[in-house]
DNA sequence: TCCTTTCAAGACCGTTCGGTCCATATATTG
DNA sequence: CAATATATGGACCGAACGGTCTTGAAAGGA
């Protein structure tokens, strides 16, 4: 995965996967087939352990706004310094691969949906709890923080800057809860 | 241009260009140097064209919150649809180039940073006007802005559902203005 | 008309790509 | 120990890559 994530789907060459992966070239075709079924278990991953850490800092255990404060820290941290520069397999994926490769879309269009779903369903508690701003709509906010968040890791390319990161968050939050 | 940008500089093939610029093989050796130094031009001519747009749409002459929902209709317009699947040929070069490429580097940094101080000047302008929510910091504003528009445009890639963006950026910009 | 310049078409170069295959070494098992 | 299964390193494949160079036709000027 880190690799692919380094480096992005086309720019990633066998070699580079065999010295990752430790296996021969023989081993590597035996047990995943072709690079482009790797790259897609690779992005499964990536995936799944992206949405459990949501799950985490979204979860409904959690206060709805300090969750939603964690999560966007967590962004903050992913788009700062070393972490911003190595940018994100989703967003690269997205750029480089949707459009032209179903399977790919396929998982981008739902990993969305379902980052979206989580932070609208924050959000949604956090307006029961009548922490939220007036007139704040839980899913059109999801929508404007998943934006937000996704812009962040492609600012964070060039310009990791931690605390302006956090800065520029904090102030997002601040339009949305009271 | 066009090529790169429905493409990226990796997937772009010699021969797709030739087709492009209708050059034959010497021709375009003779007229550009080598594909690397094609491509920053074409990203320059994409840049120049992206910051001409904003000049007019956010440019001194207009009332700045209608130049601001101007801006945001054009990235709502062009994450739309077959636009929005197109994608974008900074973003897509920022994910796939940025960090590995000074030259690249550079231009995408020194984008952002212009677009940054165009939507600063037009949230300033109209936060003297008394167009501004209460406590809304132009400069940080624009930060969360462009942030924002960039990430629409990696949505926009996988979900280019107009209704549903232009309903987004107008629940977004409902926060900072009055 | 003839000479020069220009440029398109594409052969060609070395390299690298993704992918296959095999000979060999290493375990595993009876 | 012998027989078998397994996995490794690397040779090898055709194709495509970016880039160079030759050839020949067209165009321009004297």
């Amino acid at each position: 995965m880190g690799v692919f994530w380094s480096r992005g789907y086309h720019a990633t060459a066998l070699p580079d996967l065999l010295q990752a992966t430790k296996l021969s070239r023989g081993s590597l075709y035996a047990a995943f087939g072709d690079k482009h079924s790797l790259f897609l278990r690779a992005l499964d991953r990536y995936v799944a352990d992206a949405l459990t850490r949501m799950d985490v800092e979204l979860g409904p255990r959690r206060e709805p706004v300090d969750g939603l404060r964690a999560y966007l820290a967590g962004y903050v941290d992913r788009t700062s310094g070393a972490n911003g520069r190595r940018g994100c397999l989703l967003v690269a994926t997205a750029m480089e691969l949707a459009g032209r490769d179903a399977e790919v879309d396929r998982r981008i269009a739902s990993f969305f949906k379902a980052m979206e779903a989580r932070v609208a369903d924050a959000l949604s508690r956090a307006k029961a709890a009548g922490k939220l701003a007036d007139a704040v709509e839980p899913t059109t906010a999801a929508k404007i923080l998943v934006c937000f968040v996704e812009g962040l890791r492609v600012v964070g390319k060039t310009a990791p800057a931690r605390i302006t990161s956090q800065a520029t968050v904090d102030a997002l939050l601040d339009r949305f809860i009271r």
